[in-house]
DNA sequence: GTGTGTGCAAAGTGTTTGCAGATAA
DNA sequence: TTATCTGCAAACACTTTGCACACAC
């Protein structure tokens, strides 16, 4: 141990602020997708001494540039966070009545990409793909 | 001709304010994807006493809800529209460099609705789902 | 006259930015 | 010390709401 001053849990959060640490750990421990303000409330009961709501944004901002972290976006104009592994990415189904999310094993986009860049000459660089309904749990609780 | 008094030019257009009307008209010249605020700023130049960004506001609300337009949240914090047939969707593939966006002419989820079903017991009522990249004349515009 | 449509201005929401003080190397 | 990080408050962009007036039947 030579160069490494800092006492970081993990080697992926070297380079990242305080308060980045302080929500990508936070964001580790969520089940599901939070939003700024999620984190920001949750940080604020569990912390002495809290990340302002401008920190919260700023860390989200370098750890999904960092790809540590993914954005979702659900159309409520609030987006959301989760920690995922460098370079991956997921979609999600989202219930509606009870707000969780449950993660789609594979991306069906990828599935499609070759017949659009054929048929549509089209390069695709990013893509959102997210699906809203009823969990099994809220069906059965209609009952 | 008995219970219609109305000038008319479309029996779909029965029912709709005359604001909502212009913001209908409107989206049905455009090829691309409208925000609210695009809608307005085209009125504006295009009508002698256009409707308040309110009343686009308000028509875009009615005639989403009626079924006769589409709205589509690219995660820019900016909801655009575009007509669809009744009952009826699409998703895009949008250009990043242009901005123009091009139709899908199927929607994939069908494809995997079955499986969702079983394999996660959700229920599905909506999804989103789009595509963004380079399109083909941005591509070879960059060479 | 009565009810709906409309516009303005104000309020609201999530997010970003400017700037000065706090903190770390 | 010197550069980076942080927090507050203000600024922002899009959208919604309250309210009074206009208009149609």
């Amino acid at each position: 141990m030579s160069s490494i001053h800092h006492a970081n849990k993990d080697a992926k959060t070297l380079g990242l602020t305080k308060g980045a640490r302080k929500v990508l750990e936070l964001l580790e421990q969520s089940q599901d997708l939070s939003s700024a303000q999620d984190i920001y409330g949750k940080l604020r009961t569990e912390e002495e001494k809290p990340p302002g709501l401008t920190t919260v944004y700023r860390s989200l901002e370098s750890l999904v540039t960092m790809g540590l972290v993914q954005a979702v976006d659900l159309g409520d104009g609030e987006r959301r966070y989760e920690v995922v592994a460098p370079g991956e990415h997921h979609h999600h189904l989202v219930c509606r009545e009870c707000g969780t999310s449950t993660h789609l094993d594979s991306c069906l986009v990828e599935t499609i990409e070759h017949s659009i860049k054929t048929q549509y000459k089209f390069e695709i660089d990013s893509h959102v793909f997210e699906v809203f309904g009823t969990c099994a749990e809220c069906q059965s609780k209609r009952k």
